[in-house]
DNA sequence: CTAACTACCTGAACGC
DNA sequence: TGCGTTCAGGTAGTTA
């Protein structure tokens, strides 16, 4: 494989690579009670002196948020925005500047670790997430049944924006980011910018966004630079992407080269071959 | 209401 | 070599 062209921008976590780290997080904290929380004066942190004194009872994750259930009825969500990351102060990780907040739990030191400062932590009353309004007009989780084709159609239907931009708002459904929309619309050789999507369409693109994200978990996810699991170590998935940061090699089904365009602000790799409008 | 636009934030790559 | 500029990205807030 030829080294990228270009930037070597690290990938922001998607539903991947936030479930990995939901993975490796779980067991470490649930049923720990967070004695204390230490977080530098930030915007993107909304009352997380609240999850003091409470225990987690479960760490779940909806689209990109990790969702941590508190006792006394209050939620931590968590978004790890672009750099966000959680390490547990042992195996040699040493907190350096980049550390945003600090959990105290009753066996540990957890910090969160977030060079870009896109991150954002919560702390709201339970399913009240009038406070972090992409959670609160989630789609359906993708792997989930209640993620459809027909649904993904209805949705596609409603709306006139283009395919990419509307998958990038969580609405259709939740956890895709601008590396796994691409590879999910080559999959199903829909063009970004396609504005009508039938039925037909919408089920290939159903089953490409299943299958991405499904071998991208597999893979624990994909590394560029920044993102790592709790333990350090880097997913898997780079090596395997078609369209994202490929542009300029053949696509692998028809050997044109990959175009890269500029869409709704974010960089889009396709085929403009056979990703058709 | 929907959709489009911009701010946020930083370090690395770029380009002169 | 050095330094200013550009760029990546998800979400929230604002504007049209």
């Amino acid at each position: 494989m030829r080294p990228r062209r270009g930037r070597d921008h690290g990938p922001v976590p998607e539903l991947p690579e936030v479930e990995s780290v939901r993975r490796q997080l779980a067991p470490r904290v649930q049923g720990r009670v967070i004695r204390a929380v230490a977080a530098v004066p930030q915007r993107r942190f909304l009352g997380v002196e609240r999850a003091q004194g409470r225990r987690i009872e479960e760490l779940g994750r909806r689209g990109k948020f990790l969702i941590a259930t508190l006792s006394g009825g209050h939620e931590l969500i968590l978004h790890l925005g672009m750099t966000g990351m959680f390490r547990f102060r042992e195996g040699g990780w040493e907190p350096d500047a980049y550390v945003r907040a600090t959990f105290t739990l009753d066996d540990g030191v957890l910090d969160f670790r977030d060079v870009r400062r896109f991150g954002r932590l919560a702390v709201v009353p339970a399913g009240d997430y009038t406070a972090v309004p992409t959670l609160a007009d989630l789609g359906p989780e993708p792997l989930s049944e209640a993620f459809t084709a027909q649904g993904l159609h209805r949705a596609l239907a409603a709306t006139r924006m283009p395919v990419k931009p509307f998958l990038l708002t969580q609405r259709p459904v939740a956890g895709i980011g601008n590396i796994y929309a691409d590879e999910a619309l080559w999959e199903a050789r829909i063009n970004p910018r396609a504005r009508r999507v039938g039925p037909e369409r919408a089920a290939r693109l159903h089953a490409a966004i299943r299958a991405v994200l499904t071998a991208a978990i597999e893979r624990e996810g994909t590394t560029f630079r920044d993102y790592q699991m709790v333990n350090g170590a880097s997913g898997r998935n780079a090596t395997f992407l078609v369209a994202y940061g490929q542009q300029g090699r053949p696509c692998p089904r028809c050997r044109a080269p990959l175009t890269r365009v500029v869409l709704a602000g974010r960089g889009t790799t396709y085929c403009t071959r056979c990703q058709q409008r």
